[in-house]
DNA sequence: CGAGAGCTTGAGGCATCTCAACGGTTGTGG
DNA sequence: CCACAACCGTTGAGATGCCTCAAGCTCTCG
């Protein structure tokens, strides 16, 4: 209960047990979703909006366009709290989807306010949780804004696997469940899907990695970093940073 | 004095003098720097981080790539805090400049904690205010992966407009000043500068907008809005929603 | 047994990129 | 005051990465 959630705060701040039992109290009853139904961040059909915590499964936000194409802006696995901006804003135009049957705990406006009151340690890193998300979201952009399709491929399987990591549902041995559809992965990656699967192949090819049935084979781990230019700074991981990365940051700064 | 900044957050929440007191108060003083210089989201050279609000000016943020590329994340003007994330993730691999000269107050990371407790409307508001800014990150994720050059180009430059009536500096008569290289713009849109130039010169010569000298001048607004296919929902407007818009999205839930 | 979803492959088109060049403006140093 | 560099906007020509259209295969489900 609460597994992955509580572990991924953790790495933030230490938390005792009061400040989890006052968690438990502002989320509520945990409730299961099938695969491949629709999330409504609408409270009760009113307009107050509420977001969810990921207990289990993984589920995904979309944009809709007018001609009908999608964009995914985040997928999220379990310890995600997805919706975070629909709670705050008054209209909200985003989507969310379930792709696995899901585990979820309801997150009302209030919540935050009231942890901030009764647990500010936990209402921090809830707050530093969503920013994590949010640099994600970055991340994306600038995949998409930058990067070609084989190097966005590559950097999203990395980043994916050091997320799935970070919540210990990663055993570390280069092989991870991965539930997502070459359809979905081209609507996250800004791609289509039949140049997604191009670009699958591509990777295999080289002897980076594979994916079959739902399952990620990274082949060769330094291959894959090398192509995608993985530098994950920005999941603010607890590993010391390499000299080899902060030179690299540092030459920005310079240039 | 943070006319934007207040007007912006007063469109959230009706706020009293003594809201504005506690905000004041925490914010500390504001600090002139001139334009293209680096702001720097490191406290005194710490780790600690800090974000900035801007009181007048344009600034932005972005990342650089190994290869030297840039992707701008978000362009900020009046009233809007740039840097959010970089105060609560211990790394931080954004950077951020100026494009003109600003006028900046320095938000330090436990500002927002002080607030909850002294005023938790401006908190609230504060944060309602971040989650503003994501969803126009959001918002250039849809552009980039899913829409071409010239609706890209288009949705932003009605988005900008937008985003300065809400703060007050678009006086709403088809022309407001927009000092963006055409660069800066590209490495925002995910465009090269050399397309993002045929891209202003095709909506220019289809009779819907022109740049001339920092100046953004719409000359066919309905032209423009439907090259860019705008449903400007995701700026939590106060103005009442059209119908015409409403039922396009619920077009979206039924589908 | 048919329908639908997901994956794969082929062939051709086009939106955007790359490389290259030029003029105008601004700032800088001799 | 001139020479020069640097930046910005602009245009041309050719290359290419990704898209579109089309089709077939496998698996699951009813």
């Amino acid at each position: 209960m609460l597994a992955a959630f509580g572990r991924k705060l953790q790495t933030h701040t230490p938390l005792d047990s009061a400040d989890f039992r006052h968690l438990l109290k502002h989320l509520g009853h945990p409730r299961v979703y099938p695969a491949r139904v629709e999330l409504d961040f609408r409270h009760d059909g009113s307009n107050r909006g509420r977001a969810f915590l990921i207990d289990e499964g993984w589920a995904l936000t979309y944009k809709l366009l007018p001609d009908g194409s999608r964009q995914v802006i985040d997928i999220g696995i379990a310890g995600d709290i997805i919706g975070m901006r629909a709670l705050l804003l008054r209209h909200n135009d985003l989507l969310a989807t379930t792709t696995t049957s899901v585990i979820l705990y309801e997150i009302e406006r209030t919540v935050l306010e009231n942890l901030y009151r009764d647990a500010p340690k936990v209402a921090a890193a809830i707050l530093w949780g969503t920013s994590l998300e949010e640099s994600l979201v970055v991340e994306r952009l600038v995949d998409i804004g930058r990067r070609s399709a084989v190097e966005r491929l590559a950097h999203f399987i990395l980043e994916l696997r050091h997320r799935l990591q970070l919540v210990g549902l990663d055993d570390g041995n280069l092989r991870f469940r991965c539930p997502l559809s070459q359809t979905v992965l081209a609507d996250a990656l800004g791609l289509t899907p039949i140049h997604l699967n191009r670009t699958i192949r591509q990777l295999r090819v080289m002897g980076a990695m594979r994916v079959h049935d739902g399952v990620v084979d990274i082949v060769d781990e330094a291959k894959l970093i090398d192509v995608a230019g993985y530098e994950p700074l920005y999941l603010d991981a607890i590993a010391p940073v390499t000299r080899n990365t902060l030179r690299k940051v540092e030459d920005h700064y310079v240039e």
